[in-house]
DNA sequence: ACCTGAACACCGTTCAAGT
DNA sequence: ACCTGAACACCGTTCAAGT
């Protein structure tokens, strides 16, 4: 009699990236090492060479889980396609928040270099046919899916490898002695207090419509090389 | 007699520098190790923790290195302050020069924090500064000044960890079986094909523009957190 | 004050050997 | 087919010891 599931009969590759993904929002990517991957799911480390080429292999997974777990892929598009600043606006919303979902969420992506190529592709492909259905030119609709994906990616990569607390504390420190005009300082200051009052949702929401008013502007224009 | 100079007296922290600038050129990011750069300034690896507290310290001063060699501070002003916009392209596309002039450039300034907070916090500043005297908002100066430095730091890290020449190969194959609609498929890839032309400065340049545009109207609209 | 030699705990990875 | 045990070359880092 062959009972079917008998003591998960073998490895499964999803729970390796798993066991990688707690491990990452709980301690970090620095402590996401195979040693540690393995012991989680109760198996040596060069187990894992089984199932994976190698630890890059098991990285890009990471990021397509990353990327993939958010519903980027086909998201749903507006009824009027006039509406597609705000379609770009959820999009990128959406993208954002699928990559602060995970601790270091932004350098795990950064490291896979085919699994984010592939992900993002698809992302920039949805943004260029909806573009080009609100009357973007070829180009223009390849160059300003890029750019919102790139604004998006930089914005991700400061917000979470940005000064935490303490370092944020050393700078000021350092800032308060060096720092040229003192009244300009505190005006800037203040402009910092401004911004964690906003949060960081609106602050990057604020630099996206920036774009999205460019783009609009930027529909048909000349590109020049 | 004393002869200054004698046969370097000592190590200098300058030395460490740059030889760890050097392998990051020549070998890349993952080359750049405490024994290599130990070895080729003639020096055995633990001689390092007198100079600098550990390997995120050389990491901190290379980022600035990085960031310092282009003349980013104290950034030339325009003579009238409508030519703002070409004041900030210019000043963003050092920017970029700055970090593509090393290789791995952006993922080495990505790993610093303090210094990369230090460095990108001063060119925030003569942003913001700029864009007051222009009539910008304290809120958005600071805004629009971020909205900038981020857009450049995710083109360039795209940009560098990009998906190489073999890489763009595989992934191409495997889309052409998985892309769903192959008519659009060819159009995306004719827009590659100008991507190609166009060059990455002008792909660079046009998403900045975009920027700028959207900045002008952005110079006073109220920010709802 | 500045550097070496030797060691420690930890990596990713390979590979013969087990079942 | 799938996994272990042991080893290899390499990390960053510490520390006693040399000069």
């Amino acid at each position: 009699m062959k009972s079917k599931k008998a003591k998960t009969p073998h490895l499964q590759p999803d729970a390796v990236i798993k066991a990688a993904l707690e491990i990452l929002d709980a301690e970090g990517l620095e402590n996401v090492t195979l040693r540690r991957i393995a012991a989680k799911i109760g198996v040596q480390a060069p187990a894992l060479y089984w199932h994976f080429k190698n630890k890059q292999d098991i990285t890009e997974d990471m990021a397509q889980a990353i990327l993939t777990n958010a519903k980027l892929d086909n998201f749903p598009p507006p009824a009027n396609i006039d509406d597609w600043p705000k379609w770009l606006t959820d999009l990128m919303h959406q993208l954002r928040n699928a990559l602060i979902a995970h601790k270091d969420g932004g350098r795990v992506v950064a490291g896979a270099s085919f699994g984010r190529a592939q992900a993002l592709e698809r992302i920039l492909f949805q943004i260029f046919k909806l573009l080009k259905q609100a009357g973007f030119g070829d180009l223009q609709a390849g160059l300003a899916a890029s750019t919102a994906i790139d604004y998006v990616w930089g914005f991700v990569i400061e917000e979470q490898a940005g000064p935490g607390p303490e370092e944020l504390m050393a700078l000021q420190q350092k800032f308060r002695t060096e720092r040229i005009p003192s009244e300009e300082n505190t005006v800037l200051d203040a402009v910092m207090e401004q911004y964690h009052k906003l949060g960081n949702a609106a602050v990057f929401d604020w630099g996206l419509q920036v774009i999205i008013i460019g783009l609009k502007s930027a529909k048909n224009t000349q590109v020049n090389g």
